[in-house]
DNA sequence: TCAAAAAGTCGACCACGGTCAACTTTTCCC
DNA sequence: GGGAAAAGTTGACCGTGGTCGACTTTTTGA
């Protein structure tokens, strides 16, 4: 009967990150052992690793998987009306609040992703992809609205946008600003700066 | 005898940490356990702990220690006739040559420093307004010299090339970039790009 | 059908970072 | 000077993430 083992992979791949999601949501990622998660996911501690090669791994498979759907559903609704600045607000404070949901998973995904280490690298590129096409279909539409340049590459704009939305979420991590709403704003007005441009301008 | 005390306490410190650079810098930060260290500074395994909570943070002190030098040199011998972007690539580059030296180390700096853990909040403030000082000074010349508009606030704009700088190295601990070369003209031409604006703008 | 190979499972085991109560050294003050 | 308090030192000890070789289950193909 072929395919039965991949069945129960797949089954059992699903029990370790239902277990993780419960434990790390309750008791949070640093309070939960291996060895919990193991008895709670049903198999021995060294089946894990045949799934995970990390601890952290786990964590970054639940995050990769649920931004993929918050993606996915923002791509379908975002207000193709509104302007740029608002629509990529919305993008990012989406992010925003599934990545700080947790403050502990949040940190630990956002340091994998920006500073990672060479294990870790792949994982992410189809995540990487999806979400800058998205972001590079609200600016090209913009530029076709004539609100953009359309003399910049599209990466670096994007990255422009990107590294200040890295600036608002690292300001809420060292407490510099504490709320949403103060990281929303802190954003917007960041993304104006970018797009008026920070030169000195004749009347 | 006054002191005697406090004397033999920097010494045990300086010799924690020149262990430390030894070590790390040789076998790398994860390969060196904490037995190991203590052994080569001479001291007690649980010693250490009284001087450095955590491991990590034993290489936050040197790099603290290290990028303050840095800091203070460039304050003293930066170009003051060069442009804006010039000067701020001067300054970014030599973070980034220090950070990078070690890419483990700089890892470790980074992430504790963009997404901090609230344990080690206080330990930059003193680092960040030396760095902030510095960009703040080219900022305001630059403004006075009415290239800049000065109807930002300072903590934006520089909070504002900070994050491209952040980019850039993300990129390098990415793979996106390799050399020193492409992360210099990578961040050139996001300065530029935040210095002339992402806008559309009439001939 | 069945035995050998391949894939998957397991928990005892390891080295690690970090703690702590017992111990030594330094300081204080009568 | 001396004795008590304060500060500093220590390594055995703890729980952890991760490994490994012995074991079980599934697949293969003759």
């Amino acid at each position: 009967m072929a395919g039965r083992r991949e069945e129960k992979k797949k089954k059992t791949r699903k029990a370790i990150i239902d277990a993780a999601v419960k434990l790390f949501g309750d008791k949070g990622y640093e309070q939960t052992s291996m060895a919990t998660l193991a008895h709670a996911a049903g198999v021995g501690k060294g089946t894990i690793y045949g799934y995970f090669k990390t601890k952290s791994e786990i964590l970054l498979a639940f995050c990769e998987e649920q931004l993929g759907f918050v993606y996915q559903e923002l791509a379908e609704k975002t207000d193709s009306n509104a302007d740029l600045v608002q629509q990529l607000l919305t993008v990012f404070m989406a992010e925003f609040r599934f990545v700080t949901r947790n403050k502990e998973f949040g940190r630990i995904f956002l340091r994998e992703i920006i500073f990672p280490k060479e294990l870790t690298l792949e994982k992410f590129h189809e995540l990487d992809a999806r979400y800058l096409d998205l972001i590079f279909s609200l600016i090209t539409a913009s530029q076709a609205r004539g609100e953009l340049r359309d003399d910049y590459e599209l990466l670096f704009i994007a990255g422009h946008f990107y590294s200040l939305y890295i600036l608002a979420v690292s300001s809420w991590y060292s407490g510099r600003v504490q709320t949403e709403e103060e990281v929303a704003e802190g954003m917007e007005h960041l993304f104006n700066q970018a797009i008026e441009g920070l030169k000195q301008r004749k009347p």
